[in-house]
DNA sequence: TATAATTGTAAGTGATTACCCACTTTTCTA
DNA sequence: TAGAAAAGTGGGTAATCACTTACAATTATA
């Protein structure tokens, strides 16, 4: 059995979704992992550790994803990729998404990741750009509406993704 | 030290928002309030039916303000009194929605409640009776953002309220 | 005011927690 | 291929967990 370390990172990440992060014993991850509970602490200090690393697994992930938006500077294209960057995760990051609401909900010290900052500030630049004269409300509304959408997918809530999109384009004439 | 119940139950609601649910032991409520850790016991069986009544409290009051939104048939005044449903949150609730922004993320078993299931079906029909062509994407659309919206300012996020606030309502043209 | 019901406490309980340590096995490298 | 480094194990540990129990103080009611 190759590999160990991903599937602890696997098993966690599972488990820590469907049962919360400090409902979740680093026995019942090593069970699940098919791994010895010492192993978790070999790879990871501690379980804040393994918290840590796939929370910045994905935000690794999202700096990517936010840096081929900001390249854009034709403002149709822009916000095109702007909400198509929300509507299109794939299902095997819906785990992510969940765990980062939930920490988010639990650790009073949270912040922004680098990613966030720099995806807000770049939906602020565009609408100054375009003229909007109320930009900073524009910008404001449209990425919490966008974040709104992003959590009732992740949820499972949104069953007609595409016909939501559309809309969404509609409404900001793409 | 009169109504300890209350204490608890405050004291409770405040850790479990900041800790989280798993991470607040019984112990530290009974500090925090006060009392005895058996009075919890006494007044609430466990732990768990501690934040069933948390989130049953603000549930009901859910049920009464949604019943006020829906009660109204006079389109512009019905939009008008949504959206201020969700802005006019009062600060000393923003506790419950955190808490039950929580609860959602780590009970698998989590379904709508009454008044949410009440006031996504008022807002379907709504703009059903309004003849859009789309309604059942319009009202996900706006019950997705007005949530997104709900987070942010629950999570001190939105600084500008009142100009967000007339930017939604300007777009559904209110 | 007698007494029954309710509210409250302190000191437990066994189970579970994150993590450690001494040790073995596997993999890498000179 | 020898030996060092890395990966992996299993059986600890003290601390903490939700909850119980036996009993005392307070309040309600007749």
């Amino acid at each position: 059995m190759i590999n160990r370390k991903e599937k602890i990172v696997q098993a966690s990440m599972q488990l820590f979704v469907e049962r919360g992060f400090h409902n979740t014993s680093t026995r019942i991850i090593a069970e699940e992992a098919g791994v010895s509970e010492g192993l978790i602490f070999r790879h990871f200090r501690s379980k804040d550790t393994l918290l840590d690393f796939l929370l910045q697994q994905g935000a690794d992930e999202m700096y990517q994803a936010v840096a081929e938006v900001i390249s854009e500077h034709e403002p149709k294209v822009f916000f095109s990729k702007l909400v198509d960057s929300f509507f299109d995760i794939p299902s095997d990051r819906f785990d992510y998404w969940r765990l980062r609401s939930q920490i988010q909900s639990i650790r009073t010290e949270w912040e922004p990741e680098e990613w966030e900052r720099y995806l807000r500030e770049g939906v602020l630049r565009m609408f100054k750009e375009m003229g909007f004269s109320k930009f900073e409300h524009e910008a404001e509304l449209l990425y919490q509406s966008l974040s709104g959408i992003r959590d009732g997918i992740v949820r499972g809530q949104i069953h007609e993704l595409e016909a939501l999109r559309e809309l969404v384009k509609k409404k900001y004439r793409l």
